[in-house]
DNA sequence: TCTATAGTTCGATAGCGATCGAACTATAGA
DNA sequence: TCTATAGTTCGATCGCTATCGAACTATAGA
C-alpha cells in the first residue's frame, strides 16, 4: 500500500513547520489546498514541472502539513488542520488569514 | 544617527517573516527576547561569534520581527509584538506559546 | 497487451544563507 | 588621548535546497 505517511502528531517540529512553510511556492499550495479543502497535484501545479512540485508536496508531507490519500493514479492532498492546530494552536490559522487577505488585497489593489 | 530602522508595517512580508523565524538560533533568540521583553545583543549570545549573532540581528531586523533601539553602545532589541500582531493577526502569538510550551517540556522531560 | 496518465526518483546545477575569523567603527570611560 | 567594549562589515567556505529534464513506476482504460 504506497500511502505516503505523514508523520506522528508529537513529531512535527516548529522548525520543520515553518521552514515548509516559508517558500513561496509551498505557501501558495497550502493556500490553494485550504481553499479547495482536497486537491490532487495536477490541480495545483501551475507551469512548473512535475518534479519541482513534487518534491514541494513530498517537503509539506514530511513536515505534517498535509496529508496525501492515494486512490489508483490520483494522490489527493489535504491539509492537516486539525492535527495542527491541536500541535500548533493558532499557527495555521494565522497563516491561513494572512494569505486570504493577502489575496484579497492583491485582487482590489491597482 | 545610527538606528537601524525597522521596515514599516506595511512592507512587512509574510515569507520573510516565517523564513526569520525558520532557523533554530533566531526562534531562540525570539523566545528569549519575549521572556526578557528587551536585551543587547550581548545578553542574547551564547557561545557563538559575535559575527553569526549580528547576522541574526540584522534578519530579524530587516524581517521587520525586531526594533533595535541604540544606546550609546549598546543595542537594546525588542520584537515588535504590537506591530506584527496588527500585520499578522495571531502569528507570533501561536508561536510564542509553542516556544514556551516546548521550553516547558524540555525542563519537564526526563 | 498497449497506451495514456499521475506522480516519483535520480542526477546535475545553481544560488542562497549559515558560519566564522579578522578587520573595522563608534561610543564610553579613565 | 588611550583603551576597552559593543556591535558591524567583509570575505571565504560549505552545506542545503530549489529547479528541472529525463527516466522510471504504477494504475486505469481501450
Amino acid at each position: 500500500m504506497p500511502c505516503h505517511d505523514s508523520p506522528d502528531l508529537e513529531k512535527l517540529d516548529l522548525i520543520t513547520v515553518l521552514r515548509a512553510l516559508a517558500d513561496p511556492v509551498r505557501l501558495d499550495i497550502v493556500q490553494r489546498l485550504y481553499v479547495l479543502g482536497e486537491a490532487n497535484c495536477a490541480a495545483l501545479i501551475g507551469s512548473r514541472p512535475k518534479s519541482s512540485m513534487s518534491h514541494h508536496f513530498q517537503v509539506l508531507r514530511e513536515s505534517g502539513i498535509l496529508h496525501t490519500r492515494i486512490e489508483g493514479v490520483q494522490h489527493h492532498n489535504s491539509l492537516r488542520l486539525q492535527e495542527l492546530e491541536i500541535r500548533f494552536p493558532g499557527l495555521m490559522d494565522s497563516i491561513l488569514k494572512n494569505t486570504e487577505a493577502a489575496q484579497l488585497r492583491r485582487q482590489t489593489s491597482s
